[in-house]
DNA sequence: CGGATATTGTTATAATATAACGTAACATTA
DNA sequence: TAATGTTACGTTATATTATAACAATATCCG
């Protein structure tokens, strides 16, 4: 179903957060030696931030981030870095949120699709290779060369409709 | 493959624009009137010009389009329009262009998927099952509840790519 | 008509993103 | 290590998309 080894879920409430941030922060660096990629200092806090944030983060909410650390920042500073990170393939953005998120799986070549919860603003990636294929169809059918898919579902989680049902 | 029966393709070089344009106006006419929506002067010059265009086209661009007209409007004016349009199901939001497109098929509730070229700007809307079960199968299994998906194809049509190959 | 509701006008501003240009850091090689 | 080219970052200004808040007008219906 998921061409993914490990796909993410909607992360635990008792999930280890420190861990997750740590670990997400090791591969994008082992990433970018592999790859020659500069990963900087600004860039290395822009990727930690939105790992911190554990959800899909505006550029604004970041920018603020950065300035309350005391780092002198301007909207292309982070944008900037938001390009360097969705080009190395380190973060996704999520069009229908306006906002940036982590990706789970630097470096592999993957079509993703985002289920986000309305009420938590959590995002649980997945690489679905139904869903891909049956673009591929459609396009196909068109003549219609693919380069850049967006497929985001909103709605929501699980753990948040238990918890709404009174 | 498609639940519709007259799926939206890129439309060819020569089709009849104006008549393309009519049939949609007559057609909303026809549908508001039957569920009681007030299609006012505003809203169907509106839902006229994005016809018109024949392209997803911008809220601004539509906006300086009225202005042109000699009618006084301000932003709230055409999203006001926009939001009604939309939830009356004659137009769609294209997230990743910040674009609004006429609906092929008003009234009939259906998920929307877009294909859109990069070179034209044209976007063929289509309604695949197969699109919607896909997800519909992972949403199930993340015990996630479905509210709105987002799915966009970017990249090249067929009409496009023969021109392009020099 | 007259009151309620829906629509539109108007002004201001929020939220997201980029252009343009200058400066600093870094990397390479003579 | 100094010269040079390149990449990244700082800074100012502005573009683009969208909404808040409130006033004025049009429409509906008893």
């Amino acid at each position: 179903m998921s061409r993914l080894k490990h796909p993410k879920q909607f992360p635990a409430a008792d999930h280890d957060h420190k861990t997750c941030i740590t670990h997400a922060l090791q591969e994008a660096e082992a990433y970018c030696k592999q790859q020659g990629l500069r990963l900087t200092e600004l860039r290395r806090r822009v990727l930690e931030l939105i790992w911190a944030n554990h959800q899909p983060v505006g550029a604004y909410d970041l920018l603020e981030q950065l300035t309350r650390e005391g780092r002198k920042a301007a909207p292309p500073t982070i944008y900037r870095s938001l390009d360097f990170l969705m080009q190395s393939g380190l973060i996704h953005r999520i069009t229908s949120l306006n906002a940036y998120v982590g990706c789970n799986h630097p470096g592999l070549d993957h079509a993703a699709q985002f289920f986000i919860c309305e009420y938590c603003g959590q995002a649980a990636e997945m690489d679905d290779a139904q869903i891909v294929s049956a673009i591929a169809k459609d396009a196909k059918r068109l003549g219609f060369t693919v380069e850049k898919r967006t497929i985001e579902v909103a709605g929501i989680c699980a753990h948040c409709r238990h918890h709404s049902e009174t």
